[in-house]
DNA sequence: AAATAAATCAAATATACATTTAACTTATCA
DNA sequence: TGATAAGTTAAATGTATATTTGATTTATTT
């Protein structure tokens, strides 16, 4: 077997990087395949030729931009497992909010484009690489909240924390995209992701200690495992 | 001038509805005018004859579907504005949610759709439409917080609040026309509004306290307008 | 009943775009 | 050096679909 030329790497590479950027943006339909192999430097042909089709590119572009994404932003926050649950939340938060933010990363537009308008095209991946993180932090309110993981208000304060992630900074990523200014009351919030995470966390957890059972007044820190 | 046949106002109303509908199924690119039209029991001109363009027709129907959602789930939620501020607060919320989770209401699919892959089209529309229910809730939040509308916490609350409510209901939407089982943890909620809102208002209310200048303990309803 | 304007229709037109083709280039190995 | 295969290219092909056209139908007015 010969060894393969390196220039098809780097287009193959290129291709890539374009193509998540480019359906990140418009979204799979509104992405012609010219105005990605343009920004690639690449002839048209090469899509078909490297992956196949569009659709297989945009699988594959997502796939590498959730990957590179979630290497830089572990779910976890890098915070220590034996922390208290508290500063684990917090870390976790920060992480989802950190990802969705920074300007290189798109995997999650393209994420929220899916579950607006779904292709189908990523349902199998998209549920592979999602369950997991959303899973750690189900395991995490049930610790905050003394009840198991299968237990419905479990389930509500997952979703309650998960949604409060989401919804302001997509707004916060269109924002930065299309320069707009924020004229609407819906966009006037913070640019630091620091203070909106110290929100969500805080809001969080008192929503979460006043759905506890028994015990009404404890320690803010040291909930037991 | 001759008054019109009356079978163009009921095409013309075919094509409302049905253009709403397939719209917020598929969104603008993906609905072609021809299917639109099939449904409507129409010719494929008489898009172009009654509203201009497939463009115009987008805009239309969304004014349209929002007008009729609006009158059936009234933004305060029927909750008469004498009533204590954390009675209000669970209309709201029941009311944004039984607005979303209706079948036959298209307008908040269109909505999120228009949030994840902008047309451009319905920005200025949909602010209008928009702003002043989102005012609402700030209003009432900052009654609740006892600060003033503008301060940051205030617009944070809400934030969170109208999170809560987007995020679960759009996955149970999903849900409900693709017909697929709630394998994954994302969706496991309850499909009832009504628990939805509930523990909404909990969560929130329990968020908002936490965050309340001063007194620390104060009796949970008469809030001070 | 004839005239007029609104409304509808089947078919034609035009455009955008994914994919294919077949020629061409370049690197590797005999 | 020349054969082979990977990689690249401009142009061609085919399909989907928004919009237009010009003919036709229908209701209203005089």
């Amino acid at each position: 077997m010969r060894k393969q030329r390196s220039d098809g790497q780097e287009t193959r590479q290129n291709l890539l990087t374009a193509a998540g950027e480019i359906f990140a943006r418009k979204g799979f339909r509104d992405t012609t395949i010219a105005e990605i192999c343009k920004q690639a430097g690449a002839n048209t042909a090469s899509v078909s030729y490297h992956f196949g089709s569009k659709e297989a590119l945009y699988v594959e572009s997502w796939r590498y931009a959730f990957t590179r994404s979630l290497s830089i932003y572990p779910p976890d926050g890098g915070i220590p497992h034996g922390a208290p649950p508290e500063e684990r939340l917090h870390g976790r938060i920060l992480a989802i909010m950190r990802r969705i933010i920074d300007p290189q990363s798109h995997d999650f537009d393209i994420f929220h484009k899916e579950m607006a308008n779904p292709t189908g095209l990523l349902a199998k991946p998209m549920q592979e690489s999602v369950e997991p993180i959303f899973k750690g932090l189900t395991l995490l309110v049930s610790e905050l909240l003394g009840k198991e993981p299968q237990e419905p208000e479990v389930r509500l304060c997952a979703m309650s924390i998960r949604a409060q992630c989401f919804g302001p900074l997509l707004h916060a990523r269109r924002r930065k995209r299309t320069q707009e200014p924020p004229t609407t009351c819906i966009e006037s919030l913070p640019d630091d992701v620091e203070e909106l995470a110290d929100h969500v966390t805080r809001f969080s957890l008192a929503g979460i200690r006043a759905l506890r059972p028994k015990h009404p007044q404890q320690s803010n820190n040291e909930v037991g495992s």
